[in-house]
DNA sequence: TAAGTATTTAACTAATAGGTTAATTATATC
DNA sequence: GATATAATTAACCTATTAGTTAAATACTTA
């Protein structure tokens, strides 16, 4: 969890993630899509890949990342279900959390 | 957004939410259940509080801390519905997550 | 095989995070 | 008012993070 939490905690790292929730991506296309040198984000998706975020696949000279999204459920849900006090999974009314929304 | 996460990548401000969910304390009572300073203790609840994600009250010489459920959830809820592709809030289905589950 | 492209690794640097002790502030109590 | 307690702030140190450029690795293609 501690991965997670440390992988969530860079904005560029859920800009990624958030990428990869509408397609698959190669390293060099997520790159693209920053304005940072590709070693600097290659080592952002090696972040995501330990925890387990993310995963990679080599065809050719490319590596094609793609979201782990049931991994990103989990330790979301393992983490937020302390706060639930019928230790239930998350069941949360859409309505009192929009009153409470902040812009980012 | 980017305080919550930053916020949440610590175990230790990470634990200080799980026994805030059970019941206020003061900031020596928090201090007291972690093997640290109390000064540093101090700094986490700080990084707490700017994200929003506990709120203390002043009574007499102690300070009294809470949490603020609500943003926590708002906030979680604003990044996971990224993966929700019908933009829904979360609805999970506790077996597929218990499956991929990792203890920390 | 040589040259080009995609990606990662290595070596380095600057900024940030997380801890320490000492000092300060505010309140309580004798 | 003096002293004790709770909490925070200040000053400092070390480790980690996030970026850079240069080099290495792996694959493709002429």
């Amino acid at each position: 969890m501690n991965d997670t939490f440390q992988a969530l905690s860079s904005s560029v790292r859920r800009k990624i993630l958030a990428y990869l929730s509408k397609t698959d991506l190669t390293a060099g296309e997520i790159s693209e899509r920053f304005e940072m040198s590709k070693p600097a984000l290659s080592k952002h998706l090696s972040i995501l890949m330990n925890a387990g975020l993310i995963q990679g696949e080599k065809k050719g000279q490319y590596v094609h990342y793609s979201l782990v999204k049931e991994n990103l459920f989990a330790n979301m849900n393992d983490f937020l279900v302390n706060f639930c006090p019928q230790g239930r999974p998350l069941k949360l009314e859409s309505a009192e959390i929009k009153k409470n929304k902040k812009t980012d």
